[in-house]
DNA sequence: CCAGTGATTCTCT
DNA sequence: GAGAATCACTGGC
């Protein structure tokens, strides 16, 4: 397992690391799916968390690389990252969107949903269905309950960052081309 | 199909 | 005290 977490892969910048994780495998206890939708943020990005130096909020992003990156959003959802860049560079990708081919059943309760486009089509939507809370803050993805392995998609496409209002216009977020799990399609380029 | 909006809690200024 | 890396629901066309 430790070779899949080659620092060759995570200690680079997060916008290859992002476009890199599309078609990736994510379980968390078991449950889960394909990564078909990333977002990359990093410390010199006014839309990070991590803009302005180390928080108790933001801690993790500047910890280890491939660790757990878990935030409250708008109050009401969490959010999954994982930590990549050299340790103290602030930088993060957001996973935003997974295929769901793990334990659709218990993704469905969870999301009171059966429908499977919309069980993980959104960053808050796959921590409710992979149950991903507070609790993994911090912890390394190469260790249970995380499952995480290398994939690959057919075409790769990216466009501009969901729900900021600052660097809106940088094209950091990925997916993989044609999906129906993606959270909203991409602008046709 | 699309635009608008309320929910709800935490963070940092 | 404002604003947030979102979601689900509503009402209009």
């Amino acid at each position: 397992m430790t070779a899949l977490f080659d620092p060759t892969f995570w200690l680079r910048d997060p916008v290859a690391v992002a476009r890199d994780l599309i078609g990736w495998e994510l379980l968390v206890n078991g449950v889960g799916g394909r990564i078909v939708e990333t977002e990359a943020y990093h410390q010199e990005d006014p839309a990070s968390h991590s803009f302005s130096g180390p928080t108790p909020r933001n801690r993790v992003m500047f910890g280890p690389p491939a660790h757990v990156y878990v935030y409250r959003s708008y109050g009401v959802h969490w959010c999954m990252n994982l930590v990549c860049g050299p340790e103290g560079d602030g930088a993060a990708v957001l996973i935003r969107a997974l295929q769901p081919t793990h334990g659709l059943e218990i993704m469905a309760e969870r999301r009171g949903l059966a429908d499977p486009r919309g069980l993980c089509s959104g960053p808050g939507k796959l921590c409710q269905a992979l149950a991903v809370t507070r609790e993994h803050d911090g912890l390394s993805a190469a260790d249970a309950p995380f499952e995480l392995r290398p994939g690959h998609a057919t075409e790769i496409i990216s466009g501009p960052r969901i729900g900021i209002t600052k660097a809106a216009e940088k094209p950091w977020r990925f997916g993989e081309a044609g999906s129906p799990y993606v959270s909203r399609p991409f602008p046709k380029a």
